[in-house]
DNA sequence: GCCAGCATTTTGACAGTGTCAAGATTGATT
DNA sequence: AATCAATCTTGACACTGTCAAAATGCTGGC
């Protein structure tokens, strides 16, 4: 072991060090700056100058390594979610900057939040055993949430579950048009979100 | 002319008539076959029984047939919405009614929605102007709807392009999150969406 | 009837992709 | 120091989109 380990000086060895990091992390980069459909597996080789096939033994698949950065998002996500927690407000405003944060995750990282949600990975390709119990593990987590704030009269509706359907899905769905390019005006994310949490809300007066 | 471009004998020439329309229907149904990312312009070339770049004189590009679908699905939406309209029953049911259908297009034509209002299209991929138009057109379409039904008093809000982008956020939300296969259980999508619809309404009490 | 011109379709070719099998290289273990 | 397993590379294959050039068949003018 010793200090070859250490990150200072990776250098230019045969044996990398710590490849799957540096994949997963030159891929988001990638992803982030070119997309998911131009990431090739060569052009990651490349940039983290490695041979072609290199990946493969860390990974099964191309698939297999989207979901990996689909499951480094979703735990950077579920992070975000408890900082938001933690700030002692309102429940009111806890439930607004559950939303909003919603929508700053997925406005800010638009690749890696189309990986945890989009087609891709969910639907013909196969999906990760860990992909599959991380993500199943937020959206329980929100159901939750949901059920709490129904229970103390903040959020209408009587089904937990439903509700948190609903709800998810408006913010997907304006999340996702906005990262599509659907909506390319100029109105905020951020707005449509606020101007549609009363809806979710128990009428007050 | 004559009888040569009648549809009841295409057999097989080498001029073969209506080749657009031909490719057109094969893709759409290899599509809802197999899903939009395994269509190859070779394997549909050869479904139809033509050479491999015979498409490139109708499309150019692959990304310009695929325009050329969801510019289809639109039109086949705005017709669909028409019929939901002309019933006439209630305001509050034709409301219902249009959630409903547009849930029932979506899941029961998930490829072709995809096309519409998925990253394919919109995102980096250069959307065709003809596209571009009537998705636009139908847009406008439901802003108009929504204005009207916020100056009777049936939905919430008086914003009409802000209500739509919310209601229009959650349709598709809820729809992608099942396309997608993310909602797996029994849950029906037409279930969700009446649950939701008092959400939008004005409250009658 | 025949030939030129045109629209249409094909063939050849090229770069790029994911992925597998087999070989090469290295660090660690005995 | 020899061996072994982990790690990485090379070679190869089938498949993809797309372009340029050639081939094919239809149509109108003489």
């Amino acid at each position: 072991m010793k200090a070859s380990t250490s990150t200072s000086k990776p250098s230019a060895k045969y044996h990398h060090g710590n490849l799957r990091q540096t994949l997963l992390a030159a891929a988001k980069q990638m992803i982030a700056a070119d997309g998911i459909e131009s990431l090739s597996l060569r052009k990651l080789a490349d940039k983290v100058s490695v041979s072609r096939t290199a990946a493969y033994h860390y990974f099964d698949d191309k698939n297999d390594l989207l979901c990996a950065i689909a499951s480094d998002g979703f735990r950077q996500w579920q992070q975000l979610l408890k900082q938001s927690e933690q700030k002692n407000q309102t429940e009111r405003q806890k439930f607004e900057q559950y939303l909003i944060n919603y929508m700053v995750f997925a406005t800010h990282h638009p690749e890696e939040y189309e990986l945890m949600f989009g087609r891709c990975i969910w639907k013909q390709a196969q999906c990760t055993e860990e992909l599959q119990t991380i993500a199943h593990g937020t959206f329980q987590h929100q159901v939750e949430m949901m059920a709490y704030w129904q229970s103390i009269g903040l959020v209408a509706g009587d089904n937990p579950l439903r509700t948190a359907q609903i709800i998810w899905g408006t913010l997907h769905g304006i999340a996702k048009l906005f990262i599509d390019g659907v909506y390319v005006d100029d109105t905020r994310a951020e707005e449509i979100v606020k101007s549609a949490l009363p809806m979710f809300l128990v009428p007050k007066d």
